[in-house]
DNA sequence: CGGGGAAATCCTGCATGCAATTTTGCTAAA
DNA sequence: TTTAGCAAAATTGCATGCAGGATTTCCCCG
């Protein structure tokens, strides 16, 4: 059996999730319950279960007796989400320069180290995903589970909109020169240094974001 | 009918959630599903489905195949609750300075004095009542119900544990002066000065929450 | 040819029943 | 007396069926 110690409602919402993030569900879509039990070999039941969970995520909207939709974002929404993001990030940030410990200190300035060889061989894929190491260092590294949640479910919610943040010329140099203050402000455990800089860090990706947006495709 | 269009899952997820705030079910008591059904006088799948809600928040541990139980937060954890909801209220207060109306900071200028009249009154239940206005400001002023919606699940789940916030002596005055400053800053639109006047207060608040919990009943 | 309304269809919300797993209580042995 | 083991009871997870509301469709009228 696949079933590892799981519930069918709980796996249900992960890989519904996960349809709806890669795209499979479109925003604004209607995700019928047959539909649902039928694609994924079920009863109607887990599924409604399933969905209620995702509704509380934020991710799909859940009218009574309307059915569910993919939540559609509009762009003043996506504007809320990305300042929210970018407050909760900057918190995590404030939080680690008072609490993270002095390994986790050191396994930040060590990525930060790996990360500038990334830049110098310009090479994008690597430094995508050590970046998203680099912010998970401050979800661990705040030592509260409560905000790291909330700002992990936002960037979950994002992830969509975020694909391309990497593609412009002088990026990665960019992005790196940033992630520099911040670490440096959180390594000489000045809090309000570490908001500031994570803050203006993430509200110039969503600055890429919308330069990007704003192109015709 | 008392169907006000809601489904009754959504009611079953509000009434025990009063029912967990209020005392009723107790932290770590197991919720039974039939038990709840029969309480409520339905079956048992509107209960599951309100159940998922409910764990969704955090207010109840729902463990695969072993029931539901209501959340029961050790110190630790609520020390880091009290963290977060400092953290979010602070964050509020930031952008609150950033984004308010003229409407509403003249709103929060006029609030801040009436409750000045009733520090000198010593009305302790009016200036409760009064302070969750406050508050309510900074959610609505922030302008991002992302934020504001987290802070708001925060401020009711540590409900419980902020009753008696404001019965020391002094503690009134305090607040007040407290208060003062966080709405000069919103006012001179000084969103860090703003923060950390927040972060001051609500971790105040903390404090004496843990001088109340320290000294035995 | 377009619009309004009624009926039919579809879908959601909820109750009930069954299977599987966990928990509990009892017995027996060390 | 305590502990290991087993069986029975209880509880959760899921499927199915039915009722009520929403949506669609189709027909009739303007």
């Amino acid at each position: 059996m696949s079933d590892d110690g799981q519930t069918r409602a709980e796996k249900l919402a992960s890989e519904i999730a996960d349809a709806i993030l890669d795209g499979t569900f479109e925003p604004g879509s209607r995700l019928d319950e047959h539909m649902l039990a039928a694609r994924y070999g079920t009863s109607r039941t887990p599924v409604r279960e399933a969905l209620r969970q995702l509704a509380a995520t934020g991710l799909i909207d859940l009218r009574p007796r309307r059915g569910a939709i993919v939540a559609l974002v509009t762009s003043d929404q996506l504007e809320v989400l990305f300042v929210a993001m970018g407050e909760l990030e900057a918190t995590c940030a404030r939080l680690s320069a008072l609490s993270m410990t002095p390994i986790e200190r050191r396994r930040l300035e060590v990525l930060q180290d790996a990360m500038g060889d990334l830049v110098a061989q310009n090479d994008v894929a690597a430094y995508t995903a050590a970046n998203t190491s680099f912010h998970t260092l401050f979800y661990t590294g705040c030592h509260n589970p409560v905000i790291s949640e909330m700002a992990i479910g936002l960037r979950r919610r994002l992830a969509p909109f975020r694909q391309a943040q990497f593609r412009a010329v002088g990026r990665l140099a960019r992005s790196h020169a940033e992630h520099a203050v911040v670490v440096g402000a959180v390594l000489a455990g000045n809090a309000s240094a570490a908001h500031a800089a994570m803050l203006r860090h993430v509200s110039l990706v969503e600055d890429a974001f919308e330069e990007l947006r704003n192109v015709p495709a």
